[in-house]
RNA sequence: GGAAAGGUGGCAGAGUGGUCGAAUGCGCUGGACUCGAAAUCCAGUAUGGGGCUACGCUUCAUCGAGGGUUCGAAUCCCUCCCUUUCCGCCA
């Protein structure tokens, strides 16, 4: 959520800026509403100080035992008009309200003006393709044979589910745990484990609701009709991002880094016939994330750290990729400055997202009203981050097509070997 | 699933229709005393909005959440959520 005030006292620059990342916003439907809201809100505070200034001395009167029927009669007329305005008030801020949440995250200006993912700019690559002496087969084909069963997962859940079976499990097992050893023991983040089930003012919070519903799981608790809605978590930046929400933090206590392994699902609405083919898009998959919830002074230091550390995931099992600055027509509807990691994909010969590391600022702290207390002593709205750590089914998919070899076995990356019990090469 | 008791400021804990945004204690901040500290004393100490002749004045809302009764609700009524204890069940 953006800060009303910007829009109140500086609306041409809001416009502006959403409009580079490609939202149309309607500036006169929202002064008008403002300027009702501003008459509605100080008529119906003035009644409602009317009504308390009386009912105060009829208190005042009764305890003197004096007769207090004409003060009732002068109230009495307030009544109707009072409650007309606070009603007409109440609707006008749901509608503000509404307006306000639907509205994205403004760019930072170091964000790149773009309309879509061709105008992304690349920052930085490392590790070099491996040049194949034999024809690299995508991981669909390498995965087969060594325990990657799509059709199982489809008899059981539909299509883009998959079910993984013996050393191919394992590895994807080594993996979630081999990336949060590392972010834990040497990145200094704290290992956490949450409900994978949220209420929907969490999805406000963090800004999957009211939007993007539709992207959602919604789950129903049996045996209760009138239960409120809850939702699978589409990542486990909801929930760690959510631990502050409607708190103060102590600023000593900032920064806070938490880590977490997680099953993210995601309806991929509006992604029909995208990546049909092997386990890229899922409904279900499972991530390690880490989030950041830092001071505003240092949340662009710590941007570049949080992407330093996905990139050492990368580092550490030798998959080449690259580092891209997300262009604004490209971000996330939270991020006001998004670096997304690609990695390098032999089969389909580029480099395909498996990590996005964003830093929101205020955005979603507005919304969760997430503080803390400032050197003059104020609560102030705090700054959080988040990053994946990376993806790990992508990351199965990139450790298969860049480490198979030509007799259908896949080498284990070093660095995961002492998670697979000394295993060195996977084979039939 | 059965039974009971609760949810009030950073914490503890009063308050059961009126001057209550809320006693008191602890904590915290500033000051006094002191060579310094402790003790003691004094003062201050919630959050989110709004208005303005705006670093201050003023106003509204908030006592788990949402409705209702009333001139007036922390206090009464309804619905929901959560916590604790006992029994049962269960991983």
């Amino acid at each position: 959520m953006l800060d009303i005030n910007l829009l109140r006292n500086d609306l041409d620059q809001v416009v502006a800026r959403l409009g580079a990342r490609g939202y149309q916003f309607d500036a006169a439907t929202f002064t008008a509403l403002e300027s009702e809201r501003k008459t509605l809100q100080t008529r119906t505070q003035d009644l409602q100080a009317q009504r308390n200034a009386s009912s105060k001395s009829i208190g005042a009167a009764k305890q003197r035992g004096e007769d207090v029927s004409a003060i009732m009669a002068q109230v009495a007329t307030l009544g109707d008009e009072l409650k007309a305005n606070e009603t007409a008030l109440a609707a006008l801020q749901d509608k503000l309200n509404a307006l306000l949440l639907s509205i994205p995250n403004l760019p930072h200006p170091d964000t790149p003006a773009g309309k879509d993912d061709k105008d992304n700019v690349e920052v930085r690559r490392w590790g070099t393709p491996r040049a194949f002496d034999f024809d690299a087969k995508d991981h669909v084909d390498v995965g087969g044979p060594l325990g990657l069963d799509f059709e199982g997962g489809a008899r059981l859940s539909g299509a883009r589910f998959t079910l993984l079976r013996g050393q191919i499990a394992r590895l994807h097992r080594a993996l979630a745990q081999f990336m949060i050893d590392t972010h834990t023991t040497q990145h200094g983040y704290t290992e956490t484990y949450t409900p994978y089930i949220v209420n929907a003012d969490v999805l406000f919070g963090t800004g999957q609701l009211p939007k993007f519903g539709e992207d959602m799981f919604k789950v129903e608790k049996g045996g209760d009709e009138n239960s409120p809605a809850q939702y699978l978590i589409s990542t486990s930046e909801i929930t760690l991002t959510n631990t502050v929400r409607d708190s103060i933090i102590k600023a000593e206590e900032l920064p806070i880094k938490l880590t977490a392994h997680s099953p993210c699902f995601r309806s991929e609405a509006g992604s029909y016939g995208r990546d049909t083919r092997g386990m890229i898009r899922q409904h279900q998959f499972d991530k390690v994330e880490m989030v950041r919830i830092e001071h505003p002074d240092n949340s662009y230091a710590a941007l570049e750290e949080l992407v330093g550390h996905a990139e050492a995931i990368l580092q550490k099992l030798e998959l080449p990729y690259r580092v891209v600055n997300l262009c604004t027509g490209d971000m996330g509807f939270s991020a006001a400055k998004t670096y997304d990691l690609e990695v390098w994909l032999p089969a389909q010969n580029t480099y395909r997202e498996i990590s996005s590391c964003s830093n929101c600022e205020a955005f979603q702290a507005r919304r969760m009203q997430a503080r803390f207390r400032n050197e003059n002593g104020k609560p102030e709205l705090l700054h959080t981050l988040n990053g994946s750590g990376l993806a790990v089914g992508r990351t199965l998919v990139a450790v298969l097509e860049n480490y198979q070899n030509a007799d259908g076995s896949v080498t284990v990356p070093t660095a995961l070997r002492p998670y697979m019990g000394g295993v060195e090469k996977l084979s039939m």
